[in-house]
RNA sequence: GCGGACGUGGCGGAACCGGUAGACGCCGGAGACUUAAAAUCUUCUGCCCUUCGGGGCGUGCGGGUUCGAGUCCCGCCGUCCGCACCA
């Protein structure tokens, strides 16, 4: 056995060893229990970078962690290969986005196989594949077959840049999460997939998802936003231009007798119809469309609005009349467009109110004594009865919202309702690299799905795109076909589908991949839900929503009986490098800068470098760190170990070089300590045959917690563990306990690196693979210690420690703890007045 | 503004249910081996004081509960993340 482990050897033999024997291969017809272990397939994009990495290493020590402890586990990988990217390479480098995307995949997938992941490359999928999508085109289908899906003309946000559709998603501040260019709205006819027929039951399951980080859950519970409360409809005193109502929504109606006014969006019909009398009106909405959506644009807007003139009828009371304004603050896309103002308990209303002299009447109050109390600068928010509403005078805030609820249902001039922040998915991309939209327009027929018979329809190849647009458009003959129905001819849909279709039923296609269906339903059972899945939190709300939207309307549709896709989800934090920046500002890349004397340097030209904030890697800032050039030079064991070390794994994880050295050698460590019994040689055989109890007992305390942490995703805890059992094993005497305790630690370190650890087994003269070994079983009765530690406290403080047996009787310790030389000289002499003893932990003697 | 997370040595972090704060790793110091270096090994390493026995302080800040608080409660401060004129 050679006195160093070498990496480059090892790992490509033992990659070629589990290739050759299908090792990770997950059979549908096991008996074994089932565990189904995926993460987030990645887009190619050219190369693995450490986030890949650590993504994956993490899935993967789960994996071969559950395969030890007899799972049959699922563990696939795939590409989400459509998408914009390509076409930006298409059209800054010239080449095809096809042949792009497959050269990329081909690279980062023999960059996957150097790390030695236990993946099933048998079930690997591309997007890309017609494979793939002409089975996505039969699901939207399915689903359009059902009604799931719908063509509307609509306004949507147009990306400018990347001249396409943006989903609301999609728009971060105002702006393309891809391009960042400001968005404009344009009225175009998209497809859309009714998300919102499910909005109540995405809400409500996401109360199962107990294994779901709570932050992502809350995330998705605001996207889907509901509102509940009371739409009614507020008459006009005199109609204008044809309008003698409309409808607004609150959730507060139990505040009613607190309106002062009402308001609608500048786009509103009815401000669209005053517009059309009053210039003045015109001008006003005009400035309300100038201002900005940003952030910070809306926190400093000021609340503004314009007074029509008009005056609306008070639902409960006739007499009472309220200026109409058109208010910028007021949003068409939420609820209805229009609202009523109650300025003592809404701050933006009561703003609005002081602004434009209107009237504040409480309605709330925390106490009667305060009824009359006027409302100062301050909306109040807080918890009391209703006063001044007539008939609701007395009631709390829940029983006057179901007794103004229940009397305009019953005078028909409102109803309960339900509002939700969720919009339906808007599908439709005017991209070439997507999936095509299996639809064929007909002038006389209409819109018409594409035959099953014809699919998949494949993207043609034959296109450029050295102008700017969807190529399919104006492509000569690909567009063309004839209607399904008429036989006339017709055109082909030529947007494509959102990728996030693509990701939104990938994991059911791992597991289940038929060649003449989407998936089987009962091989997609077995698998189904993934057991853990792992990702970036970026995905917490779009990604993951779309996923659990596809699964339940595949499920509603009859197709598959699973309704929540991800059992288990983990969200892991980024991989982070210092920053470094030149004299003239400019980032520099961690291998060009220098540390000389303890002084950062521009290696190339000796001036003074300045290092910067610890950052997410990221090509901008220069500072990322690429994982090929690492793994050869420490191996994919040495990588993967420093991926789990130190930072919790929902926490940024800090790449330095000093890590990656510590890494490496501690597989050295390692390497030395299975030396030593493959060799027969050394300490561990020419000691006694005496048992080594605590080792024996740090061994089995070591198992079971390195069990605990893996199960718990808490990788840098059960490095932590097996740090110090290593540290145990070196520092113990000759025994065969040593020897057993090597051979363990070698099972145990074998999920994190599999590659050291296949070669320590086969050099320790173990049968089989490592990979195919089970995980060792721990002796409850070694868990206990039989002495403990108790720590000795006067007054709380600690003045002593001493041994004493497990379960050493109270009066015992108390003795103990009494006689000892430094209780007594901090006693001074004193009698305790009290000594509290808490059995195998600690007396304190309160003097 | 709303919602959430977090704040522990020079650094990453650990600490079960309130019971010895700083496990484990990194960095750093000293030493051994070596002609030398690398590798490896031994050892020290929260801060301050010390007559080297010890002593004091210490988990963002200020209070509180408790025999005992990193952990629980109240009030601040700070950092990060998500959403946002949501009626």
């Amino acid at each position: 056995m050679a006195a160093r482990f070498n990496p480059l050897e090892a790992d490509a033999h033992w990659q070629k060893v589990w290739e050759e024997r299908g090792t990770f291969h997950a059979s549908d017809s096991s008996g074994k229990p089932k565990a189904y272990i995926l993460e987030m397939f990645p887009y190619p994009s050219g190369r693995i970078h450490m986030g890949h990495v650590r993504n994956y290493t993490m899935g993967d020590v789960l994996a071969r962690f559950r395969r030890m402890n007899g799972f049959e586990v699922l563990h696939p990988m795939g590409w989400d290969a459509f998408g914009m990217p390509a076409e930006n390479a298409a059209m800054e480098k010239k080449v095809h986005p096809g042949a792009w995307t497959r050269s990329n995949i081909e690279t980062m997938k023999a960059q996957l196989k150097r790390i030695g992941f236990a993946l099933d490359w048998s079930r690997e999928i591309a997007t890309c594949d017609p494979d793939y999508y002409g089975h996505e085109q039969a699901l939207f289908l399915d689903l359009y077959e059902a009604g799931l899906v719908y063509r509307k003309q609509s306004e949507v946000n147009w990306d400018p840049v990347d001249m396409t559709v943006l989903a609301n998603e999609q728009v971060i501040d105002g702006r393309g999460w891809r391009s960042g260019a400001l968005v404009e709205r344009r009225k175009l006819s998209q497809w859309f997939l009714k998300i919102t027929d499910f909005a109540d039951e995405l809400l409500d399951g996401l109360g199962e998802l107990d294994q779901w980080p709570e932050k992502v859950r809350l995330m998705q519970e605001n996207w889907i936003g509901k509102s509940q409360g009371l739409r009614f409809r507020f008459d006009l005193v005199e109609p204008v231009v044809d309008h003698n109502s409309f409808e607004v929504f609150t959730t507060r109606p139990d505040t009613i007798f607190g309106a002062s006014f009402a308001a609608i969006a500048a786009d509103h019909p009815i401000a669209q119809a005053v517009a059309s009398i009053r210039e003045d009106a015109a001008a006003f909405i005009e400035e309300c469309k100038k201002g900005g959506t940003t952030a910070a644009e809306l926190e400093t807007a000021e609340k503004k609005g314009f007074d029509t003139g008009l005056r609306v009828r008070h639902p409960l009371d006739p007499d009472i009349a309220l200026p109409l304004y058109i208010a910028n603050f007021v949003l068409m896309d939420y609820g209805t467009g229009a609202i009523f103002g109650c300025p003592a308990h809404d701050q933006r209303d009561l703003d609005f109110a002081r602004k434009y002299g209107l009237p504040v009447t409480r309605v709330v109050a925390p106490s009667v004594e305060e009824a009359a109390d006027p409302i100062g600068g301050e909306a109040y928010t807080g918890p009391g009865r209703l006063v001044n509403s007539r008939f609701l005078d007395g009631l709390t805030a829940q029983d006057g919202i179901r007794e103004v609820i229940g009397r305009a249902e019953a005078e028909g001039w409102g109803e309960g309702t339900t509002v939700w922040r969720l919009r339906d998915w808007g599908v439709s991309r005017q991209r070439y690299w997507g999936t095509p939209i299996p639809i064929i327009h007909c002038d006389a027929c209409g819109a018409v799905p594409v035959p099953r018979e014809q699919l998949p329809i494949v993207l043609p190849e034959d296109v450029s795109f050295d102008i700017p647009g969807n190529p399919l458009d104006r492509h000569p003959s690909w567009n063309k076909a004839d209607c399904p129905r008429c036989g006339a001819s017709a055109r082909r849909e030529t947007d494509t589908l959102d990728t996030f279709v693509d990701s939104s039923w990938y994991f059911i296609r791992f597991a289940s991949q038929p060649a003449d269906a989407p998936f089987e339903r009962a091989d997609a059972e077995s698998w189904l839900p993934v057991d853990q899945y792992i990702g970036g939190v970026e995905h917490a709300i779009l990604h993951l929503l779309y996923a659990r939207f596809w699964t339940r309307a595949l499920s509603r549709i009859g197709r598959l009986g699973v309704e929540e896709p991800f059992k288990g989800l983990f969200t892991q934090g980024m991989v982070t490098h210092e920053t470094y920046k030149a004299p003239d500002g400019r980032w520099l890349a961690p291998d060009e800068v220098e540390s000389r004397d303890g002084a950062l340097i521009v290696a190339a030209t000796g001036e003074a470098a300045e290092s910067g904030r610890v950052e997410k890697m990221s090509k901008s800032k220069r500072n990322t760190v690429d994982p090929e050039p690492i793994v050869d030079q420490y191996g994919a064991d040495a990588v993967r170990w420093f991926m789990l070390s130190d930072s919790p794994p929902e926490r940024d994880l800090p790449w330095s070089e000093a890590g990656i050295e510590g890494s490496w050698r501690f597989v050295q460590r390692l390497w030395r300590l299975a030396s030593e019994v493959a060799e027969g040689s050394h300490s561990s055989w020419l000691g006694g045959d005496a048992e080594d109890k605590p080792l024996l007992r740090k061994l089995h305390q070591t198992i079971a917690a390195v069990a605990a942490n893996i199960e718990a995703l808490a990788f840098n805890k059960a490095v932590a563990n097996i740090y110090e059992l290593a540290n145990a094993i070196e520092k113990a005497a000759p025994s065969p306990t040593r020897q057993s305790a090597i051979e363990t630690l070698v099972l145990l370190v074998s999920p994190m690196v599999p590659h050291l650890a296949e070669t320590a087994w086969a050099a320790m003269g173990r049968d089989g693979l490592v990979s195919d070994a089970a995980w060792p079983t721990v002796d409850p009765a070694l868990l206990v210690e039989d002495e403990v530690t108790i720590a000795v406290q006067v007054n709380g403080k600690l003045r002593d420690t001493l041994m004493a047996a497990k379960g050493a009787a109270k009066e015992d310790l108390e003795a103990l703890a009494l006689a000892s030389d430094k209780v007594q000289r901090v006693l001074e002499g004193k009698a305790p007045r009290k000594v509290i003893v808490v059995p195998d932990r600690l007396v304190n003697i309160v003097a």
